[in-house]
DNA sequence: AAATAAATTTAGACATGTCTAAATTAATAT
DNA sequence: ATATTAATTTAGACATGTCTAAATTTATTT
């Protein structure tokens, strides 16, 4: 397993998550920041390894096998991540660059042992959960602070798209996973909101609102 | 940086470490379980980086900036390894492997939050200093068992050579860093010796107690 | 249903790092 | 000092993963 090909089986496992059928060439190119010829060369060859279901101009997806795989790199991912921040003292802006170097690492040992050094995880420090070794992980009600109701109240469970920029915007404000979110207001016009987390007011826009991943009390 | 030359330089650090002046493409080639060709490539390649100073037919020596980069990559590998061994429990003789592939990651901050999370180690599992930031690190008087007086003692150091397999031979015996070692009796004809550690005999040859560096007491 | 547009694949090229086999240089022996 | 041997380098090839440009297939439009 090159780390091309794992990088591939990540991004179709990601892309798969919204449970998109199949996965076009253009696609995955996008999002591995490559072009659709490589991503054509890449799918034949993993389709080769029986790792993808791939068929020309149709698109891919990953075999069982494939899954599995992805489901393990993930894993390693988001366990390093948790290593980084809870053990570190990384802030969760920064560690997903580590990380993506890190899932490549090859020792099962080495995750099993980090896995328990950290207390068994279930969550990444963005709110994403761990897959265990078989791939399986907890299925969390996913509700987004933009569909909260008025005066209600809601803890803070994950970021959808957690990029490093965003996630800035989020500690500069103090908002953190487990964060009490009261909404106090709701504009009906562009559907941005004032909300309230730790006795401090703010104004956010639906793309904020719509980024966060709440469990309504 | 390349892993590959990564581990060109890493090589060139361990092999000019006992003070030969240039090191032959033959001898790199060797440790690095390649062909002589090879190292010649890469190291002209090194050459035009101003890593290394390289003749063509004479041999290679590593600049002061490619010793500096050298050391990093040997400072992250001890790193991990006193992670490995310290927090996840792992015995010395699993961890190399597994730290020649964290010692490529790249993150300057990491290594320092890891080196803090350690407790600014000086010494590996095995015994080997840990370089700092600029390469720099203890020097320990080398002595070693072979050489040790009848009826002296002195505590375990380091292992001159640990590879897996001699690190199991010395686990097995209950043989690790700080042992206390009591020479009972030197053969002068194989110079084999008899040695005692925690109550327990033990009759070792030559080529073992040369390999172990210790400090009489 | 044919023509155009968009997406996808193929062909051929390049960079990295490796190899074998041949050529060259250095070391050794007579 | 020359011949032979050993070490080193060069030349040309291959695998991986990428690219651009051209060819092909699918989707869309009229």
């Amino acid at each position: 397993m090159t780390r091309a090909e794992e990088n591939y089986l990540k991004a179709l496992y990601h892309l798969s998550d919204h449970d998109r059928e199949l996965v076009s060439t253009t696609e995955l190119a996008d999002r591995l920041d490559t072009k659709p010829s490589s991503a054509t060369d890449m799918l034949q060859k993993l389709h080769e390894k029986s790792l993808v279901a791939y068929t020309k101009y149709k698109g891919a997806k990953l075999s069982t096998k494939g899954r599995l795989k992805a489901s393990q790199i993930v894993r390693k991912h988001r366990l390093w991540e948790v290593f980084l921040v809870d053990k570190l003292d990384f802030g969760w802006e920064e560690v997903h660059k580590i990380a993506e170097q890190l899932e490549h690492i090859k020792s099962p040992k080495l995750v099993e042992r980090l896995d328990q050094f950290l207390g068994c995880p279930t969550m990444d420090p963005h709110g994403d959960p761990i897959p265990d070794q078989k791939g399986q992980m907890v299925v969390v009600q996913k509700s987004v602070l933009a569909d909260q109701a008025e005066d209600s109240s809601a803890i803070l469970m994950g970021i959808k798209d957690s990029d490093a920029e965003f996630l800035t915007y989020l500690s500069q404000k103090n908002i953190k996973l487990g964060s009490c979110i009261t909404v106090l207001d709701k504009e009906p016009f562009d559907h941005s909101m004032t909300i309230e987390i730790d006795g401090q007011i703010h104004f956010i826009s639906k793309i904020i609102s719509n980024n966060l991943y709440v469990q309504a009390l």
